[in-house]
RNA sequence: GGCCCGGUGGUCAAGCGGCUAAGACACCGCCCUUUCACGGCGGUAACACGGGUUCGAUUCCCGUCCGGGUCACCA
């Protein structure tokens, strides 16, 4: 076979230089990971530190594991979280194209040229042939013999599948990784690595330098678990005499699983939740980006002690000595603490537009104003899906038990309630304005000519207002809300109940 | 199991030869208060272990233990 070396000069000659560029390459499997999510920030965040380009490319090459949709998954979480690339399938770029299995042609020739250097060499798996249809890969004793580069034409001229190995050599390989340092490990633990799989297309490994290279990828940013594939990179890198980019591990992101306690790798597999599925239960994007900003990283200097992050601030902020070696835990406490305080940093309409949909829920009645309630939610829930279950009481009273008017701290038992609400109903009856602070002034009033404390007066009417210890907004909050027949009705059958 | 990488409170973490070893979450008190929250104040809690090196080790080296990762025609 004629190696064209005019066709590679040429896609050399392509290559941008100058500049960070660094890329985000997840494959298409239709939700997002957390550790993925936060290796996409943290490539972002060095690109864009730097003044530098941010790619997206699309490593679709698993055959067997496609997802339809998945890359607008993709696309959709990226956006919602801020991260916007330079460069990537949809957007064009001078590298193109971003989907690798556009991009087979590539692979080939590249995986080729090794052959022709003699650094790579064909072999013709019957095992791997006849498991072909089970789908079923397994690892052959002999899977393969080199053969010589006659045999090999004749084989692939007959039509006879291959693949196409790299040879590796004999010693040691010594990388650099920007956090963890110097590794080196012995050739003998190395297989001779496939590059190009029987359907014709690259293996992980073989696509990341060819296309890291062909799109002047300076730093390659992702998750520690290749860490011990590394060493196979810089090989490839060496058998086509290309220089070596900056390697930038992250470790990984653990979960300490609620069942066994056990701490492991987070994945959806095990039911940990994606990204999609925090926001479907309410969190917010930029309090998870921020939180998973932290997880893996710290910030240096003065600003040291800072946790709330804006994407500019994380962008100032951001460095690769920043980042920690060892695998941090995910703690869905501490998130909960920065989704809340995101929420609360919402302005009243902002939260209000996001809470509404999660009030309506079990608040049907459009009598009741979801503003007024949402401005109750907003410093009491730490995630949007807590609502519902905190207003159910507008549509429906609970069924509760008399027990619930006794209370300690406000000096309430069954009698004193049923005193209580008897003065405070004609009052309440007789108010003309329904509005927050009228009834509240009524009540204190009240409270006051009757000598007792406010919370005496209030616990009882809370209770026969909303059927529940706890709710979001006292008594006047949630009185103002229900209006002042419905307020009355309520008070009516509380009296009742405490007649026995 | 081989190889690789880690090891500061329950969790996230600062520290980068000399500190009463920060801060945050969670937890526990107190204050505020119309319940609960929010907010404010305070508290409990850590350098895995054993050897070195050094005047001095959380910090450097070695070993042990523990944890994780990886050993695919998956990424």
């Amino acid at each position: 076979m004629a190696i064209d070396m005019k066709w590679f000069d040429e896609m050399e000659g392509r290559i941008p230089r100058g500049g960070v560029r660094t890329r985000f390459a997840p494959s298409p499997t239709g939700y997002m990971h957390v550790g993925n999510l936060r290796t996409a920030l943290y490539t972002y965040l060095i690109a864009r530190h730097a003044g530098g380009r941010f790619i997206l490319r699309i490593e679709d090459t698993d055959q067997g594991r496609l997802v339809e949709d998945a890359v607008d998954v993709i696309y959709a979480t990226m956006r919602r979280c801020g991260l916007t690339w330079d460069e990537g399938p949809d957007v064009g770029g001078p590298v193109g194209s971003y989907i690798q299995t556009e991009r087979r042609d590539f692979y080939k020739k590249y995986a080729e040229l090794l052959v022709e250097k003699g650094l790579a060499y064909y072999c013709f798996c019957d095992k791997a042939e006849s498991a072909e249809d089970s789908g079923n890969f397994e690892r052959a004793e002999d899977p393969c013999r080199a053969l010589s580069k006659e045999e090999a034409e004749a084989n692939v001229a007959a039509g006879r599948s291959y693949v196409i190995r790299q040879r590796i050599p004999e010693g040691t390989t010594t990388f650099h990784d920007a956090v963890y340092g110097d590794i080196t490990v012995d050739n003998a633990e190395l297989d001779d690595q496939i590059l190009l799989k029987s359907d014709g297309l690259p293996t992980y490994n073989f696509a990341n330098v060819v296309d890291d290279h062909l799109m002047g990828i300076t730093h390659v940013v992702r998750g520690a678990e290749y860490l011990s594939s590394a060493p196979k990179y810089n090989l490839l890198y060496e058998a086509f005499g290309w220089e070596i980019p900056t390697y930038v591990h992250c470790s990984s992101v653990m979960i300490n699983d609620p069942e066994t306690g056990a701490v492991r790798k987070m994945s959806k597999r095990h039911g940990d939740p994606s990204y999609e599925d925090l926001v479907a239960q309410g969190y917010l994007s930029h309090a998870v980006v921020n939180y998973v900003a932290l997880l893996g990283w710290a910030p240096h200097g003065d600003i040291a002690e800072q946790e709330f992050f804006t994407m500019d601030e994380l962008i100032a902020a951001f460095d690769i000595a920043g980042i920690s070696k060892s695998p941090s835990a995910f703690d869905m406490e501490k998130l909960n603490y920065f989704n809340a305080n995101y929420l609360r940093g919402l302005s009243p309409e902002e939260f209000a537009r996001e809470a509404e949909p999660w009030i309506r829920r079990t608040v049907k009645n459009e009598a009741y104003d979801a503003a007024a309630i949402a401005a109750l939610l907003q410093a009491r829930c730490e995630r949007l899906s807590d609502i519902p279950e905190k207003v159910d009481f507008f549509d429906a009273l609970p069924e509760y038990g008399a027990d619930l008017y006794t209370n300690k701290k406000s000096k309430t038992n069954s009698e004193v309630s049923l005193e209580m609400l008897k003065q405070t109903a004609p009052v309440l009856s007789g108010l003309d304005d329904w509005s927050q602070d009228s009834i509240h002034g009524a009540l204190v009033g009240l409270a006051e000519k009757l000598g007792v404390k406010n919370a005496t007066l209030m616990w009882p009417l809370r209770i026969a207002a909303a059927g529940k210890a706890v709710t979001p907004g006292g008594a006047v909050e949630i009185c103002r809300i229900l209006g002042k027949d419905e307020t009355l009705r309520r008070m009516e059958l509380g009296m009742e109940k405490l007649n026995g």
